[in-house]
DNA sequence: CTGAAAGCGCTTACAG
DNA sequence: CTGAAAGCGCTTACAG
C-alpha cells in the first residue's frame, strides 16, 4: 500500500495557483508576490509537503547522490572510512548510497548496476577478496560515470585512488619485529587477489632483504580475511619444522584469529613470538598483550576520496586519474616489544 | 557532469520503432514480435543500456525500496542486524537504503526527512539515544508510511516492533551473578531515554528482589553506550565505600570498557568482580577473561522486521501493530564464574 | 503486433 | 508577478 503523499498540484488546487507558482515559490525564486509565497509555504507546512525526489531527480537529470560499495559495513576500518565519506558528502550538499559486498564479486557487480540504474552520479569502491576482473568498472569508465577507489585498488584501473603506501608500511612492521630480535618472521598476507597484498609482501621481503634474511615462502600464508582463516594458517605455521619467531598479520582480525591460536597451544607473545598487525582498531589496546598495529587515518582517507570524486562529477574538464597516498604510524604495544640480547 | 546514458528512446529511434515498443520488449510483455522483441533486446546488450530507475518508480509510485536507520552502522549488533534485513529485503524484491543517526535525535529527524523524500516505501528504525520526541514518527504514521521499530523502541509508537524479552534477559543475567556469590551487583544500564534501559532496570530490579536483596541506587549508572562513559562510571561505581561485587554491562562496549578500568586498577575479574554483558559479540571470547554474555539472534531479528514491514507495505488493510519477541541466551564464560562457598 | 497519447511529479523557458 | 506548455524517461490503457 503505496502512501498518497500530498504534491504540488494538491497545494496549487487548493490555493487556486498554478502548480509552477508553487515550484517557485517553495524553491525561494524571485518573481514571486510576497503574500502568495507566504500562503504556499504555509500550507505546504501544514501539510507537510515534501517534495519528491524521484520527480526533481529526473527532471534535473542529477541525484547529487554518490553510491558506495565496501567489502563489509561491519569492519572498523570501512565503518570509519564511511564516516568521512558521510561527512564530505553532506557538506558538499550530496547523499550517500551505502552497499556492501560482501567480499563478493558478483554481490559487487550487481551493486554496481542497482546504483547505477538509480542514476548515482558517482562511485567510492573498495574491491571485494574475489575480484580479479574489472569489466563491471570499465563499462563504469566507458560510460563517464566518476569512481574512485579506496583502499583496495587494482593497477588494471585508472582511475582516482585513496591509498596508503602499503609497501613501506609492511616494510617498517616488519624491520620493527627484526629490531626486536626476530629471525624468522611469518605473514598473514590476505587475499591472493587484492593488489594490496602484494604490495604488503614487497615491504616485507625488502624489510628481510635488507637484513640479509633468505625470504622462506613456507612462511608466507595467503588466505581471506575471516578470523576461520587466520587460526588455521597460524595452526600450519606454527607446525612448522622451524616455526617462526614473529608474525606480520595484515588486519587485527586476522592477528586476533592468531592469538586464539597462540593461546590454544600455549605460545607466549610476545616471548615465543612478536606480532604485528594493521589497522589499528580500538580492540588492539584491549587485548592481552596489548597488539602493535599500523595505524591508518582512515576516516580522512574516505573524506579525500569523496573529495576526489565531487571534484570529478562536478568538473567538466575530462578526467585525470589522482592517487592519494596517506601516511601511516605504527602504534608499538606489547605484542611486538622483547627484550633483545645486546649483540655485537 | 552527468553521464549520458543511454534511453530508450535512443534504442526506439535506432531501431526504427516506439519507446513503447521497446519498453514491452524489454520487459518480456507479451503481444511482441519475436523478431522485433530479438533486435530490442540485443541493442540494448550492445549499448549496456539500463532503465532510469527514477522514471520507472515515479511512473509506477512504487519504489521497492525500504528505508533503514540505525544508530551506528558499525557496531556489530548493527552490522549482523542489516546481514538480515538485506538479505530478507534482497528474497522479497526489496532494495535497502542504509543510514545511521550516529546517536544524534536530529541526524534521525533528517534521515527520516531525506529517505521520505527519496520515496521509500516503509522504515526499519532503532532510535538513537537521544529520541525522546516522537513527532517525526508520528508524521510517518499519519501519512501512513510503514514503520518497523527494532531493538531501541518506544512505547510511545504504536507500531509493530522487533526485540528481545529485555526484563527477562536481564534478570537472567543478574541471577547469574547471584549465584556466582555476588551480593552486591551494580549496572552499567545504558542512556536513561530508552525504553530497553527501563526494562532491563526492571529485570535487574526484579532478581534482587527475588533474593531479597535491596535496590542501592548508587549501584545504577545510566549513561550513553560509549567506551568513555563504562569508563567513568566504573571508576565511579569502584570509587563508592562499599563497591560492587558483581556486575551487569548492558553491551559488551561497555563491558570492554569495564574492563580496561579494573584492569588499570589491579581489580580481579571474577575473584573481585564478576560481570556479565549484553550482545555476546565475537569479540567476548576473546578477551581475557573470556566475557559471559547475553546472545541476541540478531540477524534472525532483522529478517523478521524486514518481513513486518513488507506485509505491512504491501497489505492493504489497515496496520495492526505486531511486536516480535525473540528468545534470549546466557552465554557463560570466565569472567562471571567463581568458585561459590556452599552456604547452608 | 505496434504506435500515439496521456501521465507520474516536478522544473524551466517563454508569453503575457 | 503568473500561467500554459514542454519535457525529464518511463509505463499503460486504448486504437488500429
Amino acid at each position: 500500500m503505496r502512501s498518497n503523499q500530498v504534491t504540488i498540484k494538491d497545494l496549487a488546487r487548493h490555493l487556486n495557483v498554478s502548480v509552477a507558482t508553487v515550484s517557485r515559490a517553495l524553491r525561494d525564486l524571485p518573481d514571486i508576490h510576497p503574500d502568495t509565497k507566504r500562503a504556499v509555504v504555509e500550507l505546504a507546512a501544514a501539510w507537510d509537503y515534501q517534495p519528491n525526489q524521484l520527480a526533481t531527480s529526473l527532471v534535473k537529470n542529477r541525484t547529487r547522490t554518490i553510491g558506495v560499495i565496501v567489502p563489509n559495513l561491519g569492519y572498523y576500518f570501512f565503518s570509519m572510512a564511511i564516516r568521512g565519506i558521510e561527512e564530505a558528502a553532506h557538506a558538499a550538499g550530496y547523499s550517500v548510497l551505502l552497499t556492501q559486498s560482501n567480499e563478493s564479486y558478483q554481490r559487487e557487480l550487481t551493486n554496481i548496476q542497482d546504483l547505477t540504474r538509480g542514476q548515482v552520479e558517482g562511485f567510492i569502491v573498495s574491491l571485494s577478496q574475489e575480484t580479479s576482473q574489472y569489466e563491471h568498472f570499465h563499462r563504469l569508465i566507458r560510460k563517464g560515470i566518476p569512481l574512485v577507489l579506496f583502499d583496495r585498488e587494482s593497477p588494471e584501473l585508472q582511475v582516482s585512488k585513496v591509498v596508503i603506501d602499503n609497501r613501506q608500511a609492511a616494510a617498517q612492521a616488519t624491520r620493527h619485529l627484526l629490531e626486536n630480535g626476530c629471525r624468522r618472521i611469518a605473514i598473514l598476507a590476505g587475499p591472493d587477489y587484492l593488489s594490496l597484498t602484494h604490495q604488503r609482501m614487497s615491504g616485507y621481503c625488502d624489510a628481510l632483504q635488507e637484513n640479509g634474511l633468505e625470504i622462506d615462502p613456507a612462511l608466507i600464508a595467503y588466505g581471506d580475511y575471516s578470523q576461520r582463516a587466520a587460526i588455521e594458517l597460524t595452526d600450519e605455521l606454527m607446525n612448522l619444522p622451524e616455526p617462526p619467531d614473529g608474525l606480520v598479520a595484515v588486519s587485527d582480525r586476522l592477528a586476533v584469529g592468531a592469538m586464539m591460536t597462540f593461546r590454544r597451544r600455549g605460545i607466549r607473545i610476545p616471548e615465543d613470538i612478536a606480532l604485528v598487525s594493521f589497522n589499528n582498531e580500538p580492540v588492539s589496546e584491549l587485548l592481552s598483550p596489548p597488539l602493535s598495529s599500523v595505524a591508518q587515518p582512515v576516516m580522512e582517507m574516505g573524506r579525500a576520496a569523496t573529495e576526489l570524486l565531487i571534484r570529478q562529477i562536478e568538473s567538466a574538464a575530462p578526467m585525470v586519474p589522482e592517487t592519494r597516498v596517506f601516511p601511516t604510524q605504527l602504534v608499538v604495544r606489547a605484542s611486538s616489544v622483547r627484550q633483545v640480547a645486546v649483540t655485537g
